[in-house]
DNA sequence: CATCAGGGCCCTG
DNA sequence: CAGGGCCCTGAT
């Protein structure tokens, strides 16, 4: 605690930003069948902050939303079924909601959720799968959604670059501490990844001092780049996987792993499954080969064969289901594969 | 104690 | 296009 504080002192700049919205407004979404919201909204491998940027219980999800340059507090709770799925979303806002927010927010929050995804096709096509046809069964509807600016997500993926997971929770932490804003809505107090201009007044040193390592020469140079408007999150959702791959490897600190990552979720493209980390490759040997190591290239094949179009979101369905397994049961190789 | 690889990526030769 | 270097940490 007292290292937190000596460090917050040798920064130059410190936001240490809290904000309390008290407004709010609520609207009914209705998303299209088949939608699983818990799955959804909540995805267990992803790895735990303690500077939490969003939270979960079963009917229930709040997150800080960055949408433009504006900050909300958003609550999405249940109301409805997998087959006849109703949404009431809850967004606090420091000032009254403009209907033309309202209509925004609405068209925004159903992009990053998918809302308005036709999963149908997927769920016949994956029917039909001799290994996995119940587990996709049982997690019909379920989206890879991702509920985060590009510019967040960026950043949560340099933190995950060449580090383990207890590591890329530090780092995000300590950047959260130092940049980030907290966010208190609802009796829950989240926290909101900065702006890119917010980074202009931060020096690479400054942040070297987080121990985010050489990372912070990527973080500055995208954080300069989102700014200045290099870099255009919406455009991007109207190209092609391979269009939109080509932009983002232009991003410097985006290799092929990050844009992995982004083009499904962020850009919920379905297809891309060409690179896979040595993490996931002993994950993947055991999901669909129960082995401990299988080489990544055949991996990459057969599922492609397999899955086609629908490689990363099928792949996405098996993944998160041993995570969710992992809370009921005691999985012994998966614990030892995700050693903090 | 030293050494090393870990949920990559950039740069050089 | 292969391989070294980069920040830090925890494991060995």
């Amino acid at each position: 605690m007292g290292e937190m504080v000596a460090r917050r002192f040798r920064i130059a700049v410190c936001f240490n930003n809290i904000m309390n919205p008290h407004h709010s407004t609520t609207f009914a979404l209705w998303p299209r069948p088949p939608f699983q919201f818990d799955a959804t909204v909540h995805k267990p491998s992803h790895f735990p902050n303690n500077l939490k940027l969003n939270a979960w219980e079963p009917g229930n999800y709040w997150q800080s939303f960055r949408f433009g340059k504006q900050l909300y507090g958003l609550k999405v709770t249940n109301e409805g079924a997998t087959d006849a799925p109703q949404l009431a979303a809850a967004v606090y806002s420091r000032h009254t909601l403009t209907a033309a927010e309202v209509s925004d927010l609405t068209t925004e929050i159903s992009w990053r959720f998918e809302l308005d995804t036709d999963l149908t096709e997927f769920a016949c096509f994956v029917r039909q799968d001799e290994r996995f046809a119940p587990l996709f069964e049982k997690w019909v509807g379920m989206r890879a959604a991702n509920h985060n600016t590009l510019y967040e997500l960026m950043v949560i993926a340099l933190t995950l670059q060449n580090a383990t997971v207890r590591r890329s929770q530090q780092m995000l932490d300590a950047l959260l501490g130092q940049v980030g804003t907290k966010i208190a809505f609802d009796g829950k107090e989240l926290w909101a990844i900065w702006l890119p201009e917010e980074l202009e007044q931060v020096s690479e040193q400054d942040l070297r001092r987080l121990k985010i390592g050489y990372r912070a020469k990527f973080l500055k140079r995208l954080s300069d780049d989102f700014a200045n408007g290099t870099i255009d999150e919406r455009a991007l959702r109207s190209l092609s996987t391979s269009d939109a791959h080509a932009q983002l490897l232009k991003l410097y600190g985006v290799g092929p792993e990050t844009a992995r990552i982004l083009l499904f979720e962020a850009y919920h493209h379905y297809d891309v499954f060409d690179h896979i980390a040595p993490s996931q490759q002993k994950i993947y040997s055991r999901l669909f080969y129960d082995e401990p190591l299988v080489p990544a290239e055949r991996i990459r094949e057969d599922v492609l064969k397999q899955y086609a179009t629908y490689a990363m979101l099928a792949v996405h369905y098996i993944w998160e289901d041993v995570f969710w397994r992992r809370q009921q049961e005691h999985i012994d190789w998966l614990e030892k594969e995700i050693r903090l």
